[in-house]
RNA sequence: GCCGAAGUGGCGGAACUGGCAGACGCGCCGGACUCAAAAUCCGGUGCCUGAAAGGGCGUGUGGGUUCGAGUCCCACCUUCGGCACCA
């Protein structure tokens, strides 16, 4: 048998699978009904801004792994491949390169499905699809169009965070600590007309509907915490100079009768009025002015609080104390009704603004029971907040209230790179939906797509100047296009139907292969693509167009990759590419390597000494297969041999089977092949050893489905891809006797093998015959004595 | 501050429901092969002590439950991630 060369036999399998179409799979016969066979399995599909990274290896090697053993346990796999090809990120990398952005994701989506190739990916390439495209961003503008006719999209003026650097709009999701998430320029607060969805209507259902997910807790929590649901109560304070209730949202109203002023956010529509009639007017609109003016991230500090008084004064509903409006910019004019009732004595913010503008500080909880509260005082300050509401419900004064920090998603960009949304504007008409039947709405070819602040789009002064769709009047086209995050909102549904040239995809397609058995990807999506996919599937379901209301029914969240440490590589010094890898070290060898170096769940860091350990094990692997199907000719394969070699490769089938397909853990199957071929090098000539290396060609092949083709072959079976996953025979897991660990208080003093099927009693007997026992026994008397079947006998000396 | 995850050899990590701590790999040490090196193969490798047999200690810290704790409970420390003038 030749020497193993990856690059060979990862050439020639590759081929194979193309050939064969190994991966593909038809979509059911009209009418079929819903498989249990069925498993979807997809990772986040890659932004085609450059080539592919170690990470993207691990991300696709995980789901490779499990598409791979569920097909051979029988399932229907769907796992298909594209890319998310519109946006910034592309757009950015176009800028630098100076080339259009169309040329540059094309040459990269070449290199990048040229390097998922060579890792042997096993992918149904049939479905492959770029948003880019207008084949698929027609659909994009059609969805659209339903959200836009039943309400789900809108167009507002809003306080939005803008890029300088990008020059563009981003959604609160896209910010980090204030900065763009993408180029870590500040963000500026701006002033904008913006598309929006209202995901805040699904705010309940987002975090309701968490419940029949199976995702990673920490996935969950901070979706929760994005919701961020606070219970409360809404008040009603009366302004009787203006003849107006205004309305405060409090989690503690319980503090109610601590209330000794009251304070709107700069934003709040009423401080207009009151400046009208105000004696210092002047004075409150030019703070409202400086407080525009503060740098966001300096007001969100939150050290040194500024604010005036209107000169007005609003009535608390509990106990008619009349006291004063103050503005101040330490309040939100975004969460709850931008107004707040101050408690300085229980509210630290309220506090400091109080001590600041020497305002009184009223003490109403002491050891959580309520103090100078008239009628409540007494009460536990929780039952307590539960009987003011329930008080101020019968006066009309106030009910129960739940608030959310979750804001609309805005989604439209003032940037060339991205799916041109399907509206005119017409002075009559206002925003007119272009009809179905004109789109796709192309995305016009301009020379000069850089970003200046205003839309590139609206220097096609061709395309912009259209017909209004519905009077006919001259209107302008949207110049503005969609977050890429629109295009992956659903891009997964398309992928079951993806040829479909008359509808984004047909409903009972979807319905047999929705949800997403398996989903792989970032954790840095969670509170962004993560959330947006679940909000476009609440509302795709509620507009009839799919019977699930959540995409991915499990969702596997990746570690990162670091590759930052010291000999990273022994040529350039910079981070060595998954093309390079594979080159030097071979598919198999790296992609055992990424998921060997621990919990694919959790951070790791990258080093080369790892694949060349594993390219150690594949040699090691191939020198003894071939050892045992040269020496073994004609030696039947004999998986009941009866010793011990047989029964640790029939463990080995359970263990690799549990761990990968109950426990979902990558790098322990790995482990357990190695210690069957650890072995298996040890005893060639075994019995047992052709089943004991088939068994490990078979529980490998997922991990490395090359090198295991090869040496399927060579012992001589074919297509190993499409071999049944093997069973442990459960006969061969019993063993006829085991290592009775002997203990004294405890502490482990002597190990014996003994039959499995002696009695308890013996047990004890054998234990205390052990001459190392006895030693520390020391003639004392055994107090108690705990057998554990199977395990272990603890003797308790006094 | 609130929410979440995690602390185990020189390193990455195993140990699933309380029962042999350190599987597997990397690195390191010794040996074989070789003129030599690489590659490969064989052996060793938690710490302290001992010539050895053995003994003692050991899973972030301090307590607790238990015959028995890396695993359960309480209190704390540290690191990482999310949210945060969110009323």
């Amino acid at each position: 048998m030749d020497r193993y060369e990856a690059g060979t036999v990862e050439a020639k399998w590759q081929r194979v699978w193309e050939e064969s179409r190994a991966f593909e799979v038809p979509n059911p016969e009209p009418g079929a009904p819903r498989s249990p066979r069925k498993n979807y399995v997809l990772e986040m599909l890659p932004y085609p801004s450059g080539s592919l990274h170690i990470g993207h290896v691990l991300v696709y090697t995980l789901g490779d792994v499990l598409a791979r053993f569920y097909r051979r346990s029988g399932s229907e796999v769907l796992r298909p491949m594209g890319y998310d090809s519109f946006g910034l990120p592309a757009e950015n990398a176009a800028l630098k390169e100076g080339e259009h952005p169309r040329k540059i994701v094309e040459r990269n989506i070449e290199s990048i499905r040229g390097t998922m190739q060579r890792l042997g990916w096993a992918i149904d390439w049939s479905r492959e699809l770029s948003t880019h495209e207008p084949e698929y961003y027609r659909w994009n503008q059609w969805l659209f169009l339903k959200f836009f006719e039943h309400d789900h999209a809108y167009r507002k003026a809003a306080v939005v965070n803008w890029c300088p650097n990008d020059q563009t709009v981003l959604a609160n999701e896209q910010v980090k600590d204030g900065h763009c998430e993408r180029c870590g320029a500040e963000v500026e607060a701006r002033k904008l007309e913006q598309w929006f969805f209202r995901i805040t209507a699904f705010a309940e259902a987002l975090l309701d509907e968490m419940k029949e997910l199976e995702w990673p807790e920490r996935v969950l929590a901070m979706q929760r915490n994005w919701i961020g649901r606070s219970e409360g109560a809404e008040i009603l304070f009366r302004v009787d100079e203006l003849d107006l209730d205004l309305p405060v949202f409090t989690t503690r109203p319980d503090t109610l009768f601590g209330a000794t002023f009251f304070v709107l956010a700069p934003e709040h529509p009423l401080v207009d009025r009151l400046a009208e009639q105000s004696p210092n007017g002047e004075e409150l609109r030019e703070y409202v002015r400086r407080a525009a003016a503060r740098p966001a991230a300096e007001r969100a500090a939150g050290t040194g609080k500024t604010g005036i008084f209107t000169g007005f004064f609003a009535t608390n509903p509990v106990n008619e104390a009349r006291i004063p409006i103050w503005v101040a910019d330490y309040v939100l004019m975004e969460y709850g009704t931008g107004a707040i009732m101050a408690v300085p004595a229980h509210d630290e913010r309220d506090r400091e603004f109080a001590e600041q503008f020497d305002l009184p500080i009223k003490p109403v909880i002491e050891e959580g029971e309520l103090i100078d509260s008239a009628q409540f005082s007494g009460m536990p300050h929780e039952e307590a907040a539960k009987a003011i509401v329930e008080w101020l419900g019968t006066r009309g004064r106030g009910r129960p209230a739940v608030s959310y920090r979750l804001r609309d998603w805005g989604w439209s960009r003032q940037r060339y790179w991205g799916c041109p949304i399907p509206v005119v504007y017409c002075d009559d008409c206002g925003i007119v939906a272009v009809p179905e039947a004109e789109l796709p709405v192309l995305l016009p070819e301009i020379e000069d797509y850089k970003p200046k602040g205003i839309p590139p789009l609206a220097q096609a002064e061709d395309w912009v100047r259209v017909p209004c769709p519905q009077c006919g009047k001259e209107g302008r086209r949207e110049v503005e296009t969609m977050d890429t995050f629109v295009d992956s909102s659903w891009y997964f549904l398309r992928y079951c139907d993806p040829h479909n040239d008359g509808a984004a995809f047909d409903r009972e397609i979807t319905d047999y292969w929705m949800p997403i058995d398996h989903y792989t990807g970032g954790v840095d999506h969670s509170t962004v693509h993560l959330i947006y996919a679940r909000y476009f599937m609440k509302v795709l379901n509620e507009l009839g167009l799919v019977g699930a209301r959540e995409p991915f029914k499990r969702f596997f969240g990746n570690g990162f990759v670091t590759q930052g440490g010291s000999k990273i590589s022994k040529r350039s010094g910079t981070a060595t590419t998954p093309d390079e890898l594979v080159e030097i070290y071979g598919a198999d060898a790296t992609r055992l390597a990424i998921l060997f170096i621990g919990p694919a769940d959790q951070d790791m860091e990258w080093t080369e000494s790892g694949v060349e350990g594993m390219q150690r094990f594949l040699r090691r692997l191939w020198r003894v297969v071939g050892e045992v199907a040269a020496g073994g000719e004609g030696r039947p394969s004999d998986p009941s041999g009866g010793d011990a070699l047989a029964r640790k490769a029939h463990r080995t089938i359970d263990r690799v089977t549990d761990d990968l397909g109950r426990r979902h853990q990558f790098n322990t199957p790995i482990s357990a092949v190695m210690e069957l071929v650890n072995d298996l090098v040890k005893a060639p000539s075994d019995p047992a050893a052709r089943f004991a290396a088939e068994t490990a060609v078979s529980l490998l092949q997922p991990w490395a489905p090359h090198i295991t083709e090869e040496l399927w072959e060579t012992l001589g079976h074919e297509r190993l891809w499409e071999e049944p996953w093997p069973v442990a025979d459960p006969a061969m897991l019993e063993e006829d006797t085991f290592e009775l660990v002997v203990q004294v208080n405890g502490k482990v003093r002597d190990r014996l093998l003994v039959p499995v099927d002696l009695p308890e009693d013996e047990l004890v007997a054998r234990a205390k015959e052990s001459p190392r026992v006895q030693a520390h026994l020391d003639g004392g008397e055994i107090r108690q004595t705990i057998v554990v079947p199977r395990k272990l006998v603890n003797l308790v000396v006094g």
